[in-house]
RNA sequence: CGGAGUGUGGCUCAGCUUGGUAGAGCGCUGCGUUCGGGACGCAGAGGCCGAAGGUUCAAAUCCUUUCACUCCGACCA
C-alpha cells in the first residue's frame, strides 16, 4: 500500500470528546470516527487492526473445533419470547418494528438464535458435541456509552455457543474455549488474566472473564500473589485479616445513644471501634423488603446478594417508608426483626456486635448470631485487597482490568425454557447442555492501545499492526532515494510483508511523526546519508533501537528484524 | 435515570459577563522559498455561531423550549 492513496486522516490535536488513551489515539490516528454516541466508523487502518485481530480469533476457533457460520443481526421477538429474555432484557436492548409492527430486536447476544437452530437441525447425540461461533456487530443501547470502542452500543463480537450432552461434555468445551481465548490474547500481545467472574443476566453456572491490565479499566479485580487465584471484585471472596471471633460471648445490654443515625455516630459516641458495630442496609429484592447486615466498616457487595437471593435488587435509599415495614431510621437491628434478614459471614462468626435496638434512641451491645439472632448467612460484602486469599491464604492484590473476553457456562437454562433437546441412546429426549464464550473484538483492540503506547502514539504489537513495516523515503523527489525505497517496497511484497510506502510529498518530520502516532512495529528510512554508506536504516517503535542495514539485501534484513519484534 | 458541563469552519478554541451583524491557531487550495523529527512567506476557500421560539431598532451574546454530545454516579455480557 502506498501512503498517497491512504486514506488515513491523522489529527495533530486530540479530540475535546475522546476521554482515554486508547480513544483519543485511534482517533488522531485517523483510525475511527465518531458518527454518533457510542456508533463509530473504521477508516482503513482500524479496520486492518480489527481484521488481524477477526483471523486470530478464527484460527482459534477453528483449531478448538469451532465452526463459523453468521446469524443474522435482525431477530424476531417471539425467539426472545421463547427463552423469558424479551420481558427482562429491558432498555439495554435495542428494539425495532418492521412495516406491519411486528417487534424485532437488534441481536444484544445470539443464544436464542444459536439455541433455536440448533433445536431444529440436530436430533441425536450422534451429532455432538457441536460448537458454533461468529464475528458479527452486536448492539446494546447502552445507559452509558463511553470511552470510545470501550463501551459502544454497536460492536463487534465474537460468539460462540456450544451443545454438549452433559456437563462432563460441557466441560471439555468449556476447557477448549478457555485455552483458545489464552491463545488468542496472547498472539495479540495483551497482558492479560483470566479472573472468575459472575455469570449475570446471561445465566449459568460458571464464568471466567479475560482481563486486559491496564488502568483505565472499567473493572476490578482481586488477585493472589501466592497461587492463581483471581477474580472480579463483584464476586471476590476472601479472609479477614483478623476476626472478632476469639473473645467470649458476653451479656447483652441495651444502651442510651441519642441522635446516632450512622454507624460513625455510634462508634464515637460508644467509643468503639467500627469493626464492632455492624449496619442494615434495607433493599427490596423483587419487591419484598430484606435487610442485609454487615459489618459497619465494609461494603455491601450487591451482586452477591442478588445471586444469593436469586432476585433482582433495589436499593432504597433516603425517600424509602422505613416505618412502613416497622424500621426506626438509625436504629435498625436484626434482633426480633419481622423482615427478612440476611447476614455476613463476618458478622455470624464474630462476637459481640453493636446494633441497632429497633427503638429510637437506643443501641444494643455485646450481640451475636444464633444466640441474639438469626437469618441467612454469606459473603454479602465486598473484598479488599490486602485481605487473605479464600484458596492459599495468600495475599490478595487489587488491579484494573479490561473485559475482552467471557467464557459461561451456561448449562441447560436456554435448552429448558427453550425446549431444545435431543434424543439419546435410548431413544430419550435430553435437554442440550450448553456453554457461551463471546470475544469484544473493537474492544480488544481499544485495550491493546490502552496497553502499549508512549507520548508519540500507538506501539502495535506485530501480530495485529496495520501495517509490520513503514517505508520513509526522506525526500519522494530524490531519485536516489526513490528508486531504492521502490524496490525495498516491490520486494517485501512479493516476500508477503505487509508494507507501507510513505510516498507523500511531505517534511520528512512530518512522516516520522505519523509512523510514530499510527505505531507501525518497523520503520525503514531512506536517506541519502545511508545510503552513501550502501545502507538503509531502520528504529524499532516499542524499543526505539535504531541502526543501519545493508541495502544489498534490504529484505532479508527487514524480515531478519522483524522476527525480533513481538 | 440522577448530578455536572459543552455545542462557534474539518480539528483545538477565543468572543457571551457589559447585544452593534464573527475571530485565532492547526488543517485545506494556489504560488514561491525551504527540505532528516509536525517549516516559512504571500494570496485564497470554508461558518446562516446545534435547533425552534421570544425580547429588541439590532441577538453567537439576554429569556424560554428542545436536541445532541461529554464527564461523574447508578446500572450493565
Amino acid at each position: 500500500m502506498r501512503y498517497s492513496q491512504l486514506f488515513a486522516p491523522t489529527l495533530r490535536e486530540v479530540p475535546s470528546e475522546a476521554e482515554i488513551v486508547s480513544h483519543q489515539l485511534m482517533f488522531r490516528a485517523g483510525m475511527m470516527r465518531k458518527v454518533a454516541s457510542g456508533i463509530y466508523s473504521y477508516l482503513p487502518l482500524g479496520w486492518r487492526v480489527l481484521d488481524k485481530v477477526s483471523d486470530i480469533v478464527r484460527e482459534e476457533m477453528n483449531a478448538a473445533g469451532a465452526q463459523e457460520l453468521m446469524f443474522p443481526i435482525v431477530q424476531p421477538a417471539e425467539l426472545w419470547q421463547s427463552s423469558g429474555r424479551w420481558a427482562v432484557y429491558g432498555d439495554e436492548m435495542w428494539r425495532v418494528k418492521d412495516r406491519h409492527g411486528r417487534d424485532f430486536c437488534l441481536g444484544p447476544t445470539h443464544e436464542e438464535v444459536a439455541t433455536n437452530t440448533v433445536m431444529n437441525d440436530i436430533n441425536s447425540y450422534k451429532q455432538l458435541p457441536l460448537m458454533i461461533y461468529q464475528i458479527q456487530n452486536k448492539y446494546r443501547d447502552e445507559r452509558r456509552p463511553r470511552f470510545g470502542l470501550m463501551r459502544s452500543r454497536e460492536f463487534i463480537m465474537k460468539d460462540c455457543y456450544s451443545f454438549d450432552r452433559d456437563d462432563a461434555g460441557l466441560d471439555v468445551s468449556y476447557g477448549k474455549m478457555y485455552d483458545a481465548y489464552v491463545k488468542i490474547f496472547t498472539r495479540c500481545g495483551l497482558d492479560f488474566r483470566p479472573v472468575r467472574a459472575d455469570n449475570g443476566a446471561i445465566g449459568g453456572s460458571s464464568s471466567h472473564e479475560f482481563m486486559v491490565l491496564a488502568e483505565n479499566g472499567e473493572a476490578e479485580i482481586l488477585y493472589c500473589d501466592g497461587c492463581d487465584y483471581a477474580a472480579n471484585i463483584e464476586i471476590a471472596e476472601s479472609i479477614p485479616l483478623e476476626t472478632v471471633a476469639a473473645e467470649e460471648e458476653k451479656a447483652a445490654e441495651k444502651v442510651l445513644t441519642p441522635d446516632c443515625r450512622t454507624i460513625e455516630d455510634v462508634a464515637s459516641f460508644l467509643k468503639m471501634d467500627k469493626k464492632k458495630t455492624m449496619k442494615a442496609l434495607f433493599y427490596m429484592a423483587d419487591e419484598k423488603p430484606v435487610l442485609i447486615f454487615i459489618r459497619g466498616d465494609r461494603t455491601l457487595n450487591e451482586i452477591k446478594v442478588q445471586n444469593a437471593l436469586g432476585a433482582n435488587l433495589f436499593y432504597m435509599g433516603a425517600d424509602i417508608d422505613l416505618e412502613n415495614a416497622g424500621l426506626v431510621r438509625g436504629f435498625i437491628g436484626p434482633c426480633g426483626q419481622k423482615v427478612r434478614v440476611l447476614v455476613d459471614k463476618e458478622i455470624a462468626e464474630g462476637k459481640n456486635f453493636c446494633c441497632g435496638a429497633n427503638e429510637e434512641g437506643y443501641h444494643l451491645l455485646n450481640i451475636n448470631f444464633g444466640r441474639d439472632f438469626d437469618g441467612e448467612v454469606g459473603f454479602f460484602r465486598m473484598a479488599e485487597a490486602g485481605e487473605k486469599c479464600p484458596v492459599c491464604g495468600g495475599t490478595l492484590r487489587s488491579a484494573r482490568g479490561i473485559e475482552v473476553g467471557q467464557v459461561f457456562k451456561l448449562g441447560k437454562k436456554y435448552s429448558v425454557s427453550m425446549g431444545a433437546e435431543y434424543l439419546d441412546e435410548n431413544g430419550k429426549a435430553q435437554p442440550f447442555v450448553m456453554g457461551c464464550y463471546g470475544i469484544g473484538v473493537g474492544r480488544t483492540m481499544a485495550a491493546s492501545i490502552e496497553q502499549n503506547f508512549d507520548e508519540n502514539g500507538i506501539i502495535w504489537p506485530k501480530a495485529i499492526a496495520p501495517f509490520e513495516v513503514v517505508i520513509v523515503p526522506v525526500s519522494e523527489k530524490n531519485e536516489r532515494q526513490m528508486r531504492a525505497a521502490e524496490e525495498l517496497y516491490a520486494s517485501l511484497n512479493e516476500n508477503g510483508v505487509e508494507v507501507l510506502l510513505d510516498d507523500r510529498s511531505e517534511r520528512a518530520g512530518v512522516k516520522f511523526k505519523d509512523a510514530d502516532l499510527i505505531g507501525f512495529p518497523l520503520r525503514i528510512t531512506v536517506g541519502d546519508k545511508s545510503l552513501d554508506k550502501g545502507m538503509l536504516e531502520y528504529k524499532i517503535r516499542k524499543t526505539g533501537e535504531s541502526g543501519l542495514i545493508p541495502l544489498e539485501n534490504g529484505v532479508d534484513e527487514v524480515k531478519a528484524l522483524l522476527s525480533r519484534i513481538d
